[in-house]
Order: C-alpha cells, then sequence, then structure tokens
DNA sequence: AAAGACGGTATCTATTTGATACTGATAGCT
DNA sequence: AGCTATCAGTATCAAATAGATACCGTCTTT
C-alpha cells in the first residue's frame, strides 16, 4: 500500500488525502454534537424534545442539522407518529449501534484522562500568564 | 451514579452536562484537524512544514491553533532546534500516544463502513431530488 | 377563547474556519 | 553587496458554521 514519506507504515495515505472517504466520514464522528447524539441513542429510540433535554444547551436548530446529516449516513432512522402532539422517534440503525463500541472506548479513555489533561491545561495557562505578566 | 431519565444506565449523567470534563475532552477529540494531527504524529517527531505536507490543505493559521490546543492539553510538545532555517518539533507525549489506541479503532471503524455510508448519502440524496421534482 | 405540547423553521448575531499575503532571521549563490 | 530561498509562523479579511431568540401550525385540554 502506498504511504506518506516520513509517516511511517502505520497510517494509509489515503485519510491524508482530503478526498478520501475515511476523512470525511472522520470528520462526522468528529462533529461536536453527532457522536454525543449516537450515544444518548443508545438504549432505543428517543423523541426530539427528550433529546433536546438530554443533550442540554443544543439549540434546536443545530439539533435539527446534527439529526439530518446523521440520518443523510445512515446512522439513524426518523419516525413520524401520526399522533397529536406530534411524535418524531429517532434510533440508531444497524450501522450507527456498530459504532457504539468504538465511541465507548473513546469515551473511557477521554474518562480515564480528564486529570492529566485538566492539569497539563492549568500548567500551561500559568506558564502563559506568567510569559506575559513578566 | 446518576443517570439521566430515559437515557438508560450505560451513559452516565456527567457526559450529558455542559460542564463536564470529559464533554470538554470528547470535543478536543472530535476536533476537525486534532485526532488527524496525533496519528500523523504516531511514528516519532515531526516539524511543522512536514506537517503541512501531510495534513494536505490545512492552512497554517489553523495548524498552528490545532498544535497549540494540543499542546495545551499535554499531548503534544513542541520543541524548537536553534537552527536556520528554523527547525520546530512537534512530537506525542505519552498521553498522546495514549489516544491512539482508540483512535485506531475509530479509524478502523471509519474505514471498513465508509461503503456503507456513502452508499446511505447517496440513497438520502436520491430521494431528495425525487421529493423536490415531484 | 386561551394556553399548552410538540417538532420544528426563520432570522439574526457571534464564533470558527479558511484563503491569501506577508514577516524576520539567515544562508548560499552570483 | 544584492537576490533568492527555507522555515515557522502572523496578519488580515472573507466565508462558513454554530448559537440565541422568536415564531409557526396542528391539535387538545381547560
Amino acid at each position: 500500500m502506498d504511504t506518506i514519506e516520513g509517516a511511517g507504515d502505520a497510517l494509509p495515505a489515503d485519510v491524508l488525502n482530503p478526498n478520501c472517504p475515511s476523512r470525511v466520514i472522520f470528520q462526522r464522528i468528529g462533529d461536536k454534537w453527532a457522536s454525543l447524539v449516537v450515544q444518548v441513542l443508545a438504549d432505543g429510540p428517543v423523541r426530539f424534545s427528550d433529546l433536546r433535554k438530554m443533550v442540554s444547551v443544543v439549540t434546536p436548530k443545530v439539533l435539527t442539522q446534527t439529526l439530518r446529516s446523521l440520518e443523510r449516513d445512515g446512522l439513524v432512522t426518523r419516525t413520524i407518529h401520526a399522533q397529536v402532539p406530534p411524535r418524531v422517534d429517532y434510533e440508531l440503525t444497524e450501522l450507527g449501534r456498530s459504532l457504539l463500541e468504538p465511541l465507548a472506548q473513546l469515551r473511557q479513555w477521554a474518562e480515564s484522562h480528564v486529570p492529566a489533561i485538566l492539569a497539563a491545561r492549568d500548567a500551561y495557562d500559568d506558564a502563559q500568564d506568567e510569559a506575559l505578566l513578566g
């Protein structure tokens, strides 16, 4: 397989090509809200208003955008129930569910390394302050 | 542990709290360029200009921003060599290296599911077009 | 008749990202 | 001496994205 010079063999050249599909997908996973929504849907269908409560502080516009793109990518289904008041359920597809495991591992990493990262931030910011104040 | 009502027990309430540290970290991981840079640094130190070539299309400003925040979070070190022309090497810290594994798994997922996602996109877009054209 | 639940959309502003041009130090060439 | 190139970034401005806030239509309940 082709590799980028200097990058070693671990990373296929593809990932670095801006037109490469896996890069596109990596950006979807990296979307600010998408991975959070996926995890919230882990246990079954959730309706729009409940999603808003669970993924607090997200505005309805942005939540809609997020859900639309997840739907477009086949990770989530949207089901309208003909009721009043309306009920729209969002649910993970098989594909969406398959994403839960790698996401959970990433979350695990995050949770176990939060202290180290926050400590690093504090140290860095302190150093910056000192440099500014002389 | 506290959980959000309706979310099941798999997801701790913390992750949904906007002030929760793990959410902050999740956004860093989800940063558009950060995870890419980390993976490019997997095999050892890389200098700024090489990073630009490898993570193609990223502008120097954005690359600098990305590197600064990775440095702040203790994932990357920045070493200036007193040379001319200047040489600045970026290298993963132990903490940064520990992120490689979960990232690799995510990438693996991405690569093996690209076809399904692209197919879903095409189908979705076709359906949209049809709806518009009547 | 009035108010509320629900799933959004519309509009406007603030923040982030990106394109492009440029800087300062020095080395090597002519 | 003057010209050009390398390198690691900044500066400046435009474009895309995220976010705050207000509003809509349908129906039910009070």
